[in-house]
Formats: C-alpha cells, sequence, structure tokens
DNA sequence: TTGTGTTTTACGACCTCC
DNA sequence: GGAGGTCGTAAAACACAA
C-alpha cells in the first residue's frame, strides 16, 4: 500500500508533530529497538498485517513498525478519528477498528504528557532564572545598606572631629560626598544570606559572577 | 538469567457533542 | 442515545544493567 496516497501532507499538523518522535522523525535507536523486538518476536520475519504469529496475548499484539508508521501519519493528519477513517485504516492494516481507535487515543495522551512535561521544564527554567535575580537583588539591597551604615558612620566621625575643633561642617554634604565616593562596594561584603529551595538549578540559568557566589548557598557550589 | 524500569496496548469510567 | 473524547490504570512487551 502508497502510504503517500492515503495521506494528503498538505495539511499537516507540524507542531503536535515536533514535539514527538514521529515515523520521519524516529531515531536510529527507536528504529533498531523495534527491529530487535520484532524479529525477537516473530523470528526475522517482516511482520506484514496485523497477525502477530508469536503465539502471545491475542489481546495485546504490538503494531507492526509498517502499521505504525501509516497511523502516525494518518494521526498527523488529523488528530480527530472518524468513524469512516477507522473503519478504513483498520481494514488497510489489518486490524480491529478499536485497535486503531485506541492507538489514536494512547498516541494523543502520550502527546500530552510529553507536551506537559516540555511545559513544567520551561517554567521550572523561568522560576530558577527569577530565583537567581531576586537573589542579586537581595544581595545589591545588602551591598546598599552596608554602604549607608559605613556613610553614616563617617558622618558622625566627622561631625564629631569638627564638634571637638569648634567648627561648624554641613553633615548632609558630607554624607553625600562619601556616598558618591565611596570605595568598592563589596570590598566589605561577606556571604549572602539567600536561602534556596531543594533541588533549585540555577547554575544552568545564569552564569557564574561575584554577585552569585554570594547568593548562592554552599550546597550548591559543592 | 533475572530484576527492574520504561513503553505500548487495552480497558472501563466518565464527559461532551450532535 | 450513540459516537468519540480524556483520564487513570492494568498488564504485556521490551530494554538493559547487574
Amino acid at each position: 500500500m502508497d502510504k503517500h496516497q492515503l495521506f494528503d501532507s498538505s495539511n499537516v499538523d507540524t507542531t503536535f508533530f515536533a514535539a514527538n518522535g514521529t515515523a520521519q522523525g524516529d531515531t536510529s535507536k527507536q528504529r533498531a529497538r523495534r527491529r530487535r523486538r520484532r524479529s525477537a518476536r516473530c523470528g526475522g520475519g517482516d511482520g506484514d498485517g496485523g497477525e502477530m504469529d508469536g503465539g502471545g496475548d491475542p489481546k495485546k499484539r504490538r503494531l507492526t513498525d509498517e502499521q505504525a508508521e501509516i497511523l502516525e501519519l494518518s494521526l498527523r493528519e488529523d488528530r480527530k478519528l472518524e468513524t469512516a477513517r477507522k473503519v478504513y485504516l483498520a481494514a488497510e492494516l489489518g486490524l480491529d477498528p478499536k485497535q486503531v481507535a485506541v492507538w489514536f487515543q494512547n498516541r494523543r495522551a502520550r502527546h500530552k504528557n510529553k507536551t506537559l512535561e516540555e511545559e513544567f521544564a520551561r517554567l521550572k527554567h523561568a522560576h530558577d532564572a527569577a530565583i537567581l535575580h531576586k537573589c542579586h537583588l537581595e544581595n545589591e539591597l545588602l551591598r546598599l545598606k552596608e554602604r549607608l551604615g559605613a556613610t553614616e558612620q563617617e558622618v558622625r566621625r566627622l561631625r564629631s572631629a569638627a564638634g571637638s575643633h569648634g567648627a561648624s561642617v554641613d553633615g548632609g554634604h558630607a554624607a553625600g560626598a562619601v556616598g558618591v565616593c565611596g570605595g568598592s562596594p563589596s570590598s566589605s561584603f561577606s556571604t549572602g544570606t539567600c536561602q534556596q529551595q531543594p533541588g533549585f538549578s540555577g547554575a544552568d540559568v545564569l552564569g557564574r559572577d561575584d554577585d552569585l557566589m554570594m547568593c548562592v548557598p554552599e550546597w550548591f557550589l559543592a
């Protein structure tokens, strides 16, 4: 049977198959796996038709590569399985129409699972990045607070010095000057206190830099 | 060879649509 | 009401490490 006569590829749902191993997109590993599987079951036969002559449970017959491939193509054309198409496919493949329906159901379910897994991974990645960004901001806040403390201390020192010499010093301006001209912001900075959740994997989200080194806990860097 | 984890097939329950 | 849908699950088929 020429499957290209059966299915018009102009109406393909590419988004559906992009996330799945398709008949065309099968890895050689998957194909080899199926070959081994079938040759072990059928003694190297061509697996033509729906009859599994391995003497196994007739209620659970694995489809041949050919059958699976044709069903994949049919599914690619349309995810919905109308009665006429189901009956036609079943006749063409030597399967029970119920088997065709079940195959479609299971295939859709597998696709949905895979899509959900990919979506979860994407969201987790975004979540990790957000956590990391929060850590950076918290570290920045800590650094600014330290600078503020040092500046206030300097103001107090200058005021007391000015008082002991009887001179008048504008504290506001002095504080501003120190703030602007202060030294390295992180020179006196100690290890950050940012708490991370178990399983957090921010290393693949952003590159390491000084901020990150201060932010992440030791277990993360181990 | 065998134990174990994964994939595939099949089924029943329930839901939605015509 | 009947058709096909999803969802959850059982069990067979299979791959593979030990």
